[in-house]
RNA sequence: GGCGACGUAGCCAAGUGGUAAGGCAGAGGUCUGCAAAACCUCCAUCCAGCGGUUCGAAUCCGCUCGUCGCCUCCA
């Protein structure tokens, strides 16, 4: 069954073909790195890590490319408020994403580029596209693409020029001869951070980096490109617009993939209204990516995020991460050492719970593969695994061979493992960890009241640590505990 | 104002022409000293509303209402 994956441009689900075989190439637009990133960034990171990992559980070579933008107007600003070098507000925030890309789990991208290391080409970017008279240094030194002299400007947000023109709510810039074009190197001011140009001191606008990185490090022509929606114009249209002008190759990218935005409830001091709009740092309703893995463990925030369809918007609640815990925990107790799983070398068991739970395993690997093919539809692979996981459970109080449990399980782990869910790591409950020797003593003498069949006291211990927080389970060869709200 | 996306059970969310996956919550049952967990059963005659196309539509078309996004920095 063959891939399939939606494109933007052509807004279809198209069949997915590299441009070479068993390689992708991927381009993916990072942050601005001016600020702390929160939940919504790492959202379109977690999204484009699944598609990656899927790529390569099917086989293919991936080659990531995702950028920091380290130079622009709010890096400057903040730079100035802190009374710091610009440097040491990127250098802070760029290892900031990349610590907290690996507490969730996100892969590493082949190379992480950044736009101030990149100057030297995108000036001589800039320079072909002004020498052929597509772009033109301004009055007040910027330098601006002619957006029209792309026949096709506008294809990718499905708009004629006409159209998005009409559109337009901006004030003109005088400098510019169409209210389209979009700079593609910025004059610096006085004071600013800056690099010598044919155009004079400046540095360079924010679409030519990514044109400018995408083709130095996976060619004119790229597999996929992807972002967050909000990308989609102008950024990634003018992209189009330089990139097919540079090379003179069509199509610069074969599938652009957008993940949807991630929303939150909005509540307005004034009036007291709640509203629900997209979380952005400028709108004030962010959770930082920091704060979330203070809550416990990050792969809630992945369960959240791949419980719906990355093309769709997703709004975050106060209660989301509850159920994607449940859900997590669910999934992750099969891995629970204090189960009896059996032995993963015998064969020996009940011939019909052996049997079924083989057939379980198989189709939840067709099934997976199925819903993945079909535009990384992770919903329904997350299903996929639930159905496993209920078959497993199953297998274990029906008798099934310890083999066949084996076999399940690491099925399961491995089908998790491409979702970029650490399966055999369980859940992380927050909560403090100075209570552990407490609770463990409580827990001892709790078992040992059980044995003098004191179910009475036996029962006030575990009340008792219910409602400080600390729920007991008592399972076939131990009693369990973890925090729970 | 222009353009686009979406509207499925109490909540979240798949499903793009053949008669509604999955998770959470809820109800009943098995097991257990009890509870929890696990397992079994139940839980949308119906997919925002109104028309239309079709043998047949949540799925296609039109209109209405609602929500969100982009048009300005933005994952």
């Amino acid at each position: 069954m063959a891939l399939k994956i939606s494109n933007t441009l052509s807004g279809r689900k198209e069949d997915f073909v590299t441009i070479e075989p068993g390689i992708v190439t991927m381009y993916v637009c990072g942050v601005t790195v001016y600020a702390s990133s929160h939940i919504g960034h790492a959202m379109s990171a977690l999204t484009f890590d699944v598609i990656r990992r899927y790529f390569e559980y099917r086989g293919y070579t991936v080659r990531h490319v995702v950028n920091f933008t380290d130079i622009d107007d709010k890096i400057i600003k903040r730079a100035n408020d802190e009374k710091v070098d610009w440097k040491s507000i990127t250098e802070r925030y760029i290892k900031e994403y990349l610590d907290w890309m690996d507490a969730l789990n996100v892969k590493r991208a082949t190379v992480y580029p950044r736009a101030t290391e990149e100057v030297d080409g995108i000036i001589a970017a800039i320079q072909t596209l002004v020498e052929r008279g597509n772009a033109y240094p301004a009055t007040n030194g910027d330098v601006y693409f002619r957006a029209l002299s792309q026949p096709n400007y506008g294809a990718l947000k499905h708009q004629s020029p006409d159209e998005l023109n009409a559109g337009a709510r901006i004030d003109i810039d005088e400098a510019k001869e169409n209210p389209l074009d979009f700079a593609l190197w910025k004059a610096a001011k006085p004071g600013e951070p800056s690099w010598t140009s044919p155009w004079g001191e400046g540095r360079p606008g924010w679409h030519i980096e990514c044109s400018v990185m995408a083709m130095r490090y996976l060619g004119p022509q790229i597999d996929v490109h992807g972002g967050g929606a909000d990308l989609i114009f102008p950024h990634h249209e003018n992209e189009i617009a330089q990139s097919e002008n540079l090379t003179g190759e069509r199509p610069f990218v074969r599938y652009w993939a957008h993940n949807g935005l991630l929303q939150a409830k909005l509540v307005d001091p004034d009036t007291g209204k709640a509203s629900v709009e997209k979380m952005s740092k400028s709108l004030g309703n962010t959770l930082s990516v920091g704060k979330l893995l203070e809550m416990g463990d990050p792969d809630m925030l992945r369960m959240f995020v791949l419980g719906s369809h990355y093309r769709n918007p997703l709004t975050y609640t106060d209660e989301s991460f509850d159920v994607a815990f449940k859900s997590l925990e669910r999934i992750k107790s099969v891995f629970s050492p204090r189960e009896n799983w059996g032995d993963p070398s015998s064969n020996t068991g009940k011939a019909e719970a052996t049997a079924a739970l083989e057939q379980a395993t198989g189709a939840a690997r067709t099934g997976f593969e199925a819903a993945m093919d079909d535009d990384f539809n992770t919903p329904a692979a997350i299903a996929r695994l639930f159905d496993l996981v209920r078959e497993i459970n199953k297998g274990r109080d029906t008798g099934a061979s310890g083999a066949a449990l084996y076999a399940a399980r690491e099925t399961l782990a491995e089908l998790g493992g491409v979702l970029g869910l650490r399966m055999k790591e369980l859940p992380v409950s927050s909560g403090s960890q100075d209570v552990e020797p407490f609770v463990k003593l409580l827990v001892d003498l709790r078992k040992e009241l059980k044995t003098a069949k004191q179910y009475q006291l036996a029962d006030r211990v575990r009340e008792g640590l219910k409602d400080l927080g600390v729920k007991l389970e008592d399972r076939p060869d131990g009693t369990t505990w973890k925090f729970e709200k």
